[in-house]
RNA sequence: AGCGGGGUAGGGGAGCCUGGUUACCCCGCCGGGCUCAUAACCCGGAGGUCGAUGGUUCAAAUCCAUCCCCCGCUACCA
């Protein structure tokens, strides 16, 4: 059985995941799930960097300790990619002790090689905190775009790097003073040692960066020379460097992070018995698939491999990079609130929503730009219409018309035969589309076998059959139910959650797992479980609930004329009633002076029409109009909202329709 | 600037490496069908000078050259 270790990007452990992150992630899984299915023994790891300086800065201006920031996030972190059917084998923590030891040894492994050397420098120090600034500890402004609030490794605004002489007017991120250079020393890692072996190695090895591919690594980074890179800093948070004389230093998060890729993985065969971490890092017949985010390549293609050869460890057989996420065409950025956090979306989404958009938009390398509108589309139209719809008939048909029993075929046709081929020919490109990570094309031949098999429904029409022709009824909706369970088989690594689902309602008759259930014939008259539609659309309701959130969590501070956009007024309800077919929405016609407009609120569930009529309410008369279950919105009324209690904002004093609020 | 990726019907993608019958798929639009199914499902139709120009070839979205436009990366943005 071949013994493959797959590891998912360390998040640092200082914030929450936005959606896009998830990209990384669920390619990850996906592959997991595939090479599972075909029987190999996958090791799947990933865990917190919690050595990053951002978590150490958030702690100290929350005035807690680091380890209560990194646990914080450990614990939502895990529970975020948990809920988005990220299936680790084991999540662990850069803090833990056989992590500490496992960078120290590497590091003594360096040195004994040569491959590390200290160097004099020069650091930002503040006078004031008695303390050397590494990376985000200094702020000032970008040498680049002029912009004031970089930090100390880049600036936000035009997305630079920035080195000590890129950052203008350094000021402590601590205390805002400004900085002073003092001498210090620090290791460097001797990457130009290593470009030659590099070089040979990426030339003449299958291809480790399967998005980007070989030449883009040689012609990137490997055609100048390499410059040796620092993996050491003055900061008291982080691995702590064990030698005599360097008292205050630890080691780079960088470095550290990397080798979680190791300690997580002696860390998950802890108490296995017969296995060890060095089956998949010292055995050349392992497998080693590290998939990252774009921005990680270097540290990934260069750097990491440097690192393992110098403690002659083995090197990674592929490096998965995915692209990063845009949302609606402006990308995404956590400190203007324009992001999407995962744990938001997931609590309005079914998870393999999610996964299905991250996959079937973009080509992986690309970036993906996240729509509202594209999402609610091609979710509805893929996954609820077409793959949910098909499992869903074909069940119910077993269901209400042969008592919940599956069907005895009698004689296949030509064409019933077909599906079985497709079947096989599906699998193959999953299969092969998942193994060269490129994901789309094998999520596309499934939704289209779905396709095909509602097309194979309609056509064959078996609830006229019933009348007609019992027996070749029974046979149509046999091969449905055959064709439901490869589409629950195969989709199993895209989609668990329908593939969960569908197996429960199948009666879990293909729990064994894996696609050798593909080969075996599905069983006459074995009882299927009650048949319930697998998804539910994605609604207007749900998108705009979406949103909420979204800017619930936006704490960007505004001025004035940000403000002043809003055209908010005062307005009488004269006409209320519930919105047929919707549950939470009124329908509201509201008088602003001279102009009445059409309103619709999703207070339902809180207020009578009888509540309403007559009453005076403040409404934001400027929005972009919106269609609610086929009933146009032209504004906004404004409600407060805590815990499920809600309050519609009303005047204090009569105050005439139409008046201006600021 | 260098290096990568891209520009294909209203929108989103595939095809290009390994040139060749009416350029494919999804959404949207128009027309029809069906009623098992979450107003779902099925069929048909309209819509494209395949970024521009030039070249190679019997034949180019596909190969070559030049140009225009977009996007990303450029080494410690964990």
């Amino acid at each position: 059985m071949a013994k493959v270790l797959v590891t998912a990007a360390l998040p640092c452990a200082n914030e929450e995941l936005y959606i896009g992150r998830l990209r990384t992630f669920v390619t990850a899984d996906i592959f997991v799930r595939m090479r599972r299915a075909l029987g190999d023994d996958v090791l799947f790891i990933c865990g917190t960097d919690e050595h990053c300086t951002s978590a150490a800065l958030r702690a100290s201006s929350e005035g807690v300790s680091t380890l209560e920031i990194t646990t914080r996030y450990h614990d939502l972190d895990k529970q975020v990619l948990a809920r988005a059917g990220i299936n680790f084998d084991y999540f662990g923590r850069t803090t833990s002790r056989v992590h500490h030891e496992t960078v120290q040894w590497f590091f003594a492994r360096l040195q004994e090689k040569g491959a590390v050397e200290s160097v004099q420098t020069e650091e930002n120090y503040c006078r004031k905190d008695k303390r050397f600034l590494p990376d985000r500890y200094v702020n000032g402004k970008c040498g680049f775009c002029g912009y004031l609030g970089a930090r100390g490794d880049g600036c936000e605004n035009c997305g630079r790097m920035l080195d000590k002489q890129g950052l203008l007017e350094p000021v402590c991120a601590l205390c805002g003073e400004s900085t002073e250079k003092r001498p210090t020393w620090h290791w460097y890692l001797r990457l130009e040692d290593f470009h030659d072996r590099i070089k040979e190695r990426i030339s003449t090895s299958e291809p480790m960066l399967p998005v980007y591919g070989q030449e883009f690594l040689l012609k990137q980074f490997l055609s100048a020379s390499l410059e040796n890179f620092s993996i050491s800093r003055d900061l008291e948070w982080g691995v702590p460097v064990p030698l005599a004389g360097a008292e205050g230093k630890v080691f780079s998060d960088w470095f550290d992070a990397l080798i979680g890729y190791v300690s997580f993985a002696k860390e998950a065969v802890q108490g296995r018995s017969g296995a060890s971490w060095e089956d998949y890092w010292k055995d050349p017949t392992s497998r080693i698939v590290h998939f990252i985010g774009k921005g990680f390549v270097y540290q990934h293609a260069i750097f990491w491999p440097a690192m393992l050869l110098g403690t002659e460890l083995r090197l990674p057989n592929s490096i998965v990079a995915s692209g990063h996420a845009n949302l609606e065409g402006k990308r995404m950025s956590k400190s203007s609130g324009w992001t999407i956090l995962a744990e938001d979306f997931l609590e309005q989404f079914d998870p393999d929503f999610l996964r299905y958009y991250l996959i079937g938009g973009a080509s992986l390398s690309g970036d993906l730009d996240f729509k509202f509108k594209e999402f609610q589309e091609r979710v509805n139209a893929d996954l609820v219409d077409t793959l949910g719809s098909f499992v869903h008939r074909a069940l119910r048909f077993v269901s209400d018309k042969f008592g919940g029993k599956v069907p005895t075929p009698t004689e296949f046709t030509p064409e019933d035969k077909e599906f079985i081929v497709r079947v096989a020919d599906v699998k193959k490109r999953v299969i092969e589309s998942i193994d060269s990570f490129e994901f789309t094309s094998g999520l596309q031949a499934i939704i289209s076998l779905a396709r095909d098999g509602n097309n194979y429904l309609t056509k064959s029409a078996p609830w006229n059959l019933l009348r007609s022709d019992t027996k070749r009824a029974e046979t149509v909706i046999y091969v449905s139910v055959y064709l439901a369970r490869a589409l629950e088989i195969l989709s199993a690594p895209y989609l668990p959650n329908f593939a969960e689902k569908t197996s429960v309602m199948l009666g879990a008759s293909s729990q064994e797992g894996g696609y050798g259930a593909l080969e075996r014939e599905l069983a006459s008259g074995s009882v299927i479980g009650h048949p319930a539609p697998p998804y539910q659309k994605v609604t207007e309701q749900m998108i705009s609930d979406m949103m909420l959130r979204m800017s619930a969590r936006n704490r960007e501070e505004v001025d004035i004329s940000y403000f002043a956009k809003l055209d908010i007024r005062v307005a009488t309800i004269v006409a209320a009633e519930k919105v047929t077919d919707a549950k939470k929405l009124l329908r509201l016609r509201v008088r602003m002076g001279k102009e009445t407009k059409t309103i619709v609120s999703g207070i339902a569930d809180q207020y009578t029409p009888a509540d309403l009529v007559g009453k005076k309410i403040v409404v934001i008369n400027n929005l972009k109009p919106s269609r609610f279950a086929g009933v146009v919105s032209q504004g906004m009324l404004l409600a407060a909202e805590a815990g499920g209690a809600v309050s519609i904002l009303v005047p204090l004093n009569d105050i005439e329709d139409g008046a201006r609020v600021h």
